[in-house]
RNA sequence: GACCUGGUAGCUCAGCUGGUAGAGCAUUUGACUUUUAAUCAAAGGGUCCCGGGUUCGAACCCCGGCCAGGUCACCA
């Protein structure tokens, strides 16, 4: 809320126009008088009132915290007013929001204050808001800390622990920084249907509503990738979406049921040409985030500049084990797991294999942003088969801090191809795979009209976020994190 | 889903070997118009997560459950 030297004083028309930080910052600089002195300009502000030590009182808004003089029997113009404002300040709680109005002075110790010489009330807070109190040493005391609180009361986390904003701003000037490299290459940004009557485009579990009208099981979208490919199918050159996508899967600190993913696709471009857009863009991402291309996550420093290590699959199994599986066989290749002791079963076929090879022995070591390229066949399903290796598709995965970024390939815009393909996904669920894929006819009927060949991507942006904030968990980056209810507490409280 | 840890006042926590439920902050009242986490005095505030069991007696021990965090498993 800024501080506004001209405008009558009405606060209740105050409208945040100057963060207070930056304000009282600026004023720390400049010669105040001290208390007594000849008036300044009146400034007027509002914002919730944090507590009062005899006529001294704080009051914060989004970006700060000003300090308040007031002084019995002077506030007000008249002496009725003056006694309604002692009244007030009586009745005033922690969390209430007033607005004031008044001239700045230092007081003995320095600190820029405002001496009140009018006072509105703007809002009551009926429960005690935590008081989170930090001396001069840096101690904090009384923190509010519990994470189930934190998190099922996040307006109460942040209004008494300011610094969990920070997160969030980051996180969202981080969607403005794709938006605005997206944009300059002439990529449109759409919207495609959240509730969809087959879920497709990835392997997960969905979950599953009822429309009323139309008597239909809708699912909520588990990705967005098939209606992004019909949209090239239908001339768009490049077209991206922030997806909020929905699993019903598992949680844990990298999982949330809902979760968000940018996918783009564009039209005569290949994996090759979507690895140096993502180096760029991800990068620029740092950049407008943090200021630099190096973030701190935990106790690693992770550099985002250009360019990044590229191995393929083979590379890099070779380069954490020694072994060269690029020519074995599946038995061979089983072997070789179990050699490395990495756990498989015999259902897994060559493809799971070799991913669990790589799981298991390489994922976790790369720690710089790492673009992995040329997976398996099998594992891919919507990927376009790689244009010299067999066995292999033009994919690859960006991986930063032992965990996945991005997921990218050459889309496969052969509709027999990708027929086959959604077959032997159909197999797999009749053998149990409750994430395999099911068959879309309307997609495949899309590509049977021809679709371009096409560079496609998808960046967890929640998992990104948590690397470009150095959070610990999907919940620090979420506001709302989901939670099981709070049956006991909602029926004690109603 | 498995294991570990935790759940006591609005918040942060203590509570010994099972023996009347505690502190600081916050709140209320009074005093003080002063400072820099915490002025002084007094007061109010509890389903000790829930349900059973053992016991003369349970916040504490046992059994079952709920919620959360962590680790692992799962995870395109």
């Amino acid at each position: 809320m800024g501080l506004d030297a001209t405008a009558r004083f009405d606060a209740r028309l105050n409208r945040p126009d100057q963060p207070l930080a930056e304000f009282v910052d600026g004023l720390r600089s400049t010669a105040l008088g001290h208390y007594g002195a000849e008036p300044q300009p009146r400034f007027r502000i509002a914002g919730r009132f944090m507590g009062q030590r005899g006529p001294f009182a704080k009051l914060r808004d989004s970006a700060g915290q000003l300090q308040l003089y007031l002084r019995k029997g002077t506030i007000g113009a008249t002496e009725e007013e003056q006694q309604r404002n002692d009244a007030l300040i009586k009745l005033l709680h922690i969390g209430d929001f007033i607005g004031v109005q008044g001239y700045l002075f230092a007081t003995q110790t320095g600190e820029v204050t405002l001496h009140v010489e009018a006072l509105t009330f703007l809002g009551k807070s009926l429960r005690n808001l935590p008081i989170v109190k930090t001396d001069k040493e840096g101690n904090v005391y009384d923190a509010f800390t519990d994470p189930e609180l934190r998190y099922r009361q996040r307006y109460v986390d942040l209004v008494v622990n300011p610094q969990v904003k920070d997160a969030f701003i980051k996180r969202t000037l981080m969607y403005n920084s794709m938006r605005e490299y997206l944009n300059a290459k002439g990529y449109l940004e759409v919207e495609t249907p959240i509730l969809q009557p087959l879920y497709g485009g990835a392997a997960a579990r969905p979950f599953k509503t009822h429309h009323n009208t139309l008597d239909m099981t809708l699912y909520l979208r588990i990705a967005n990738e098939l209606y992004l490919k019909r949209l090239i199918v239908g001339g768009f050159d490049g077209v991206y979406e922030f997806s909020k996508d929905f699993r019903n899967e598992g949680m844990s600190r990298f999982h949330n049921p809902e979760f968000t993913q940018i996918e783009l696709y564009v039209a005569y471009k290949d994996y090759e040409w979507m690895m140096n857009l993502v180096e760029e863009m991800v990068e620029k991402v740092a950049l407008d985030t943090n200021g630099t291309t190096v973030v701190q996550v935990g106790d690693q420093q992770i550099d985002f500049k250009r360019p990044w290590k590229r191995f393929t699959m083979y590379e890099a199994i070779e380069h954490y084990t020694g072994i060269d599986i690029s020519e074995m066989s599946e038995a061979e290749l089983r072997a070789t797991a179990k050699q490395l002791h990495v756990p498989v079963d015999e259902t897994m076929g060559k493809g799971k294999l070799i991913d669990e090879i790589f799981g298991e022995k390489c994922e976790a070591q790369l720690i710089q942003p790492t673009f992995i390229t040329d997976y398996p066949v099998e594992m891919s399903p919507l990927a376009k088969k790689h244009r010299s290796k067999t066995g292999l598709v033009e994919r690859f995965e960006a991986i930063c801090n032992g965990k996945e970024i991005c997921n990218s390939f050459s889309e496969l815009n052969d509709p027999i191809d990708q027929r086959q393909r959604f077959e032997e996904q159909l197999e797999l669920g009749k053998r149990g795979d409750d994430e395999a894929m099911v068959l879309d006819e309307d997609f495949l009927r899309a590509l049977e009209y021809g679709m371009p060949p096409t560079a496609g991507l998808g960046i967890g942006m929640d998992r990104l976020a948590m690397i470009m904030t150095n959070s610990n968990s999907i919940q620090d980056v979420l506001f709302f994190p989901q939670m099981k209810a709070e049956q006991r507490a909602e029926e004690a409280e109603s």
